[in-house]
DNA sequence: CTTACTGCAAAAGCTTTGCATCCGT
DNA sequence: ACGGATGCAAAGCTTTTGCAGTAAG
């Protein structure tokens, strides 16, 4: 029933047991989903997700998982003050985002030339640059046709919610 | 004792009137400290710099009137999930900041070329862009100083606290 | 005068923490 | 066995909300 491990989760697992940290299978599960989940999953997704599998696992177990994820720098956090955080443990270094806000899909296109940005800045402020976020917000093709049939509005997020 | 307006502060007020918001002393103070601050200040900045002058402000209003500037577009909203959100009203349309992680300072640097990026990714992608976010973290060159000095680390923020 | 605004306190979320028990290593 | 991890519940923080009194237009 398990699947096997992609070679992103293999080398997250390697990096927290190197750390110290103890992969225990909760955690391991949780890394699973975040590794391999495209759609950037809250804490909340994490949790439900897992819940058929592992009945008693608790929300503090995802909190203090990516905790530690954070400290190994392997997962990227997108945080927002008015909605739940998101989480790519996929690609954990910063790269932009486009999100919907009428579904609230968060996609990652391709788009080079922050990084360029950023050692400009660098240069031109005196500022060292550790890490940036770019992220761009607005309606998906699909939202957007929502939006003009106001009679099937588009709830943020209809599969998933409490 | 009160400052003569600035051009951004009376679009601001005339703004709010025409939506029917009225301009009490408290909103007045608050919309001045948020249109002129240059750093991007927090609720509870605003909230202390103003209790001297206003004894009772509480900080709801603080939070209320900001409701207000965010519903007619006249304040840039930073959000963050792990401290204080902090304001822009004197630009309020996307633009970049640059956030020490050292003392906490934002500051607008002047780089041009994101607004492109908007439209290079409506174009690919089909999604409609609204607004965008595009943040840099780092040390400021002082703050690069005292982390070789471990002797006097640099809180975040050492004039106002709680 | 009408109706929005203020301040206070309570409520609401999301996230973190304390602790006893449990289980990787 | 040792020491970290789990799950539960309580605590923490920032932000929002309800309400009675107050004041802008």
């Amino acid at each position: 029933m398990t699947s096997p491990d992609t070679p992103r989760l293999a080398a997250i697992t390697a990096r927290l047991r190197e750390r110290g940290y103890r992969i225990t299978p909760q955690r391991l599960a949780i890394l699973r989903v975040l590794a391999e989940s495209p759609d950037h999953p809250t804490v909340e997704t994490v949790y439900r997700r897992l819940l058929p599998d592992i009945p008693d696992l608790s929300l503090a177990t995802v909190y203090k998982t990516i905790a530690a994820l954070k400290a190994c720098g392997e997962v990227l956090e997108l945080q927002f003050s008015d909605r739940d955080n998101r989480y790519d443990a996929a690609r954990p270094e910063p790269h932009p985002h486009l999100i919907c806000q009428g579904c609230g899909a968060v996609a990652d296109p391709e788009l080079p030339g922050v990084e360029a940005m950023a050692k400009a800045l660098a240069r031109a402020t005196g500022y060292s640059i550790l890490t940036h976020r770019l992220d761009f917000f607005g309606l998906c093709p699909k939202c957007q046709i929502k939006r003009d049939k106001p009679d099937q509005a588009s709830p943020p997020d209809p599969s998933e919610k409490k």
